[in-house]
DNA sequence: ACACAAATATAGCCATGGCTATAACTTGGT
DNA sequence: ACCAAGTTATAGCCATGGCTATATTTGTGT
């Protein structure tokens, strides 16, 4: 064996990369707007996350199990969620991940609202580097 | 009640859609895939499937019964799988949206790798009107 | 203090898409 | 004809993320 070290997780084909970031997809868009309702109530309640998420109050709650699982959010029994350091982390990066996405679709061309429910699904197979491609775009002549 | 007609399956919100998109995907995949096989090897054969797709045989397997389950495919025992009308059409269209986005993506400036491992997960959230975008930014001046 | 409404948790169901282990079938070679 | 190898099907497990129904807790108003 070579004493090299490789990447670690890296998918045998495209089939599985693209699994491994659809099972992302749920735990970003958990911590990015709880992040959102923190910062809009001071406060996230499982009722309005699953409000916003389109999904049963009991489904949220087992969504945030899984967060909590994951070291990304917290809870005590019947009080609001919190995110940790981690969690908090991810939701910034989730957030500037979208918002470039939208962006870089309106300036391609793509009416706003489309854009929006477009990159929803689609922010989460958006590589770096691919981001990054988006990001210069935006930048030349960004606003004309 | 209003007799006005609604559209059917109009999701609540953007995470709502965006979930029902992905619920599509696996069913994309294979009929693409299934239509890839038959074209080069003149049959699809569970463990070429399976091989293609990455997963274990079984797995496989269940997944063609969804897709014979939803008139997208037929097969018998110990055959192979073959697409229904329905099932190559859905195949011709996934494929020309696939490479649509591939060749959007490298036209933007990612690597052509890149652009093939993101596509393959982006493609079930790209809009019909996302799409035409692309198209269009395409066919202007498409090959400097 | 207490009752009631609202919020949250829990129980228990389902479909999907992963997996391994093993059974059953098909096929090619002797 | 038959056996071995290869292929496919089946059985049975798990995690995730949906759901409804119901129990539990919280908190507010009287
Ligand atoms: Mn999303
Ligand atoms: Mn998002
Ligand atoms: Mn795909
Ligand atoms: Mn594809």
């Amino acid at each position: 064996m070579p004493d090299t070290f490789l990447d670690k997780d890296q998918p045998a084909n495209r089939f599985a990369r693209a699994r491994e970031a659809q099972a992302a997809a749920v735990l970003e868009d958990y911590v990015e707007m709880i992040g959102d309702l923190i910062e809009e109530f001071g406060e996230a309640r499982v009722a309005d996350i699953a409000a916003r998420m389109s999904v049963s109050q009991p489904t949220a709650t087992k969504s945030i199990a899984r967060l909590k699982r994951e070291g990304l959010a917290m809870s005590r029994p019947y009080r609001g969620v919190f995110l940790t350091e981690e969690g908090a982390a991810l939701a910034t990066r989730v957030r500037a991940r979208h918002r470039t996405i939208v962006e870089f679709l309106v300036k391609t061309g793509v009416p706003r609202d489309i854009a929006e429910l477009d990159a929803e699904g689609i922010e989460h197979h958006v590589s770096q580097v691919t981001l990054e491609v988006f990001e210069r775009a935006l930048q030349a002549r960004g606003g004309d």
